[in-house]
DNA sequence: ATGAAGGTTCTAGCCGCTATAGGGTCAAGC
DNA sequence: GCTTGACCCTATAGCGGCTAGAACCTTCAT
């Protein structure tokens, strides 16, 4: 027999806010099974592991919409595996990207720093440097 | 004789758009000298040069509301210098905080890739990986 | 029966823009 | 002086992924 949880034993469970929940379901990500006749939301393990699902996904940067595809691909056991490969394929290039940025950042910002040891604005190398 | 010229001037001059130069002016960044008749924002090199700095401060990854502070700070030329360097400092800690997460994030995606040979979502490893 | 804890919907805000609608202004050519 | 077309104006709404708040309703234990 399955046991139905609210939306606050729910949040507690995957450790997710209640409002995020409220708001994947409008995004069309998880939905209650049922209501209460005053209209609480019920959910199941099912839904329970969907949103574990969701939050794995969020960890890997995945956007809720890839994170959509990725949930309605689980729940076709026959769906080409391809789809998954390529969402997966296409953040781990945006990740490298982004990485890239960020390392370029790194130096420049590790260079201004390095570069100012003055003490008023006036000789500021750094404010120097953003005026140039 | 300084030369006043028109947003649109101004935007392509500094490579930002116009309505991103309204945006700044609506965020206490950068305003006009003065407005003609009709109400046409009119500009002159100083701004020009502030759009600039702001450019290369937004380059840096910082938010509007630290280069607001950097302009606010470059006005002054005695004012002290650490909170500029604190600026950049804090900065440079939160993209090495960030690198650090992509860095992570990059691994586990590029795990996730190797590991699925599948043709259909039932084996695919990936979905498992999420699913747990 | 009551009160606390938890639930409901709706609206607005965050950041840094971008897009759209519906208008007004400017300078040049006729 | 008039028209044209490029430019400008304000105001509003939207993006993503939540978060916060108001005003109210339900559930459950006592």
């Amino acid at each position: 027999m399955e046991s139905r949880i609210t939306i606050g034993q729910l949040a507690k469970a995957t450790d997710t806010k209640a409002v995020t929940i409220r708001y994947y379901e409008s995004a069309g990500l998880v939905s209650p099974v049922t209501r209460t006749e005053g209209g609480y939301r019920l959910y199941t393990d099912r839904e329970r592991d969907r949103l574990i699902f969701i939050k794995r996904a969020r960890l890997l940067g995945l956007s809720l919409e890839d994170v959509k595809s990725l949930l309605g691909l689980a729940d076709d056991e026959n769906a080409p595996c391809g789809q998954v490969d390529s969402i997966i394929h296409e953040q781990l290039e945006r990740v490298r990207s982004r990485l890239k940025d960020l390392q370029q950042l790194e130096r420049e910002l590790d260079r201004l720093e390095q570069c100012c040891q003055a003490d008023t604005v006036a000789d500021c190398k750094i404010i120097e440097s953003l005026s140039q």
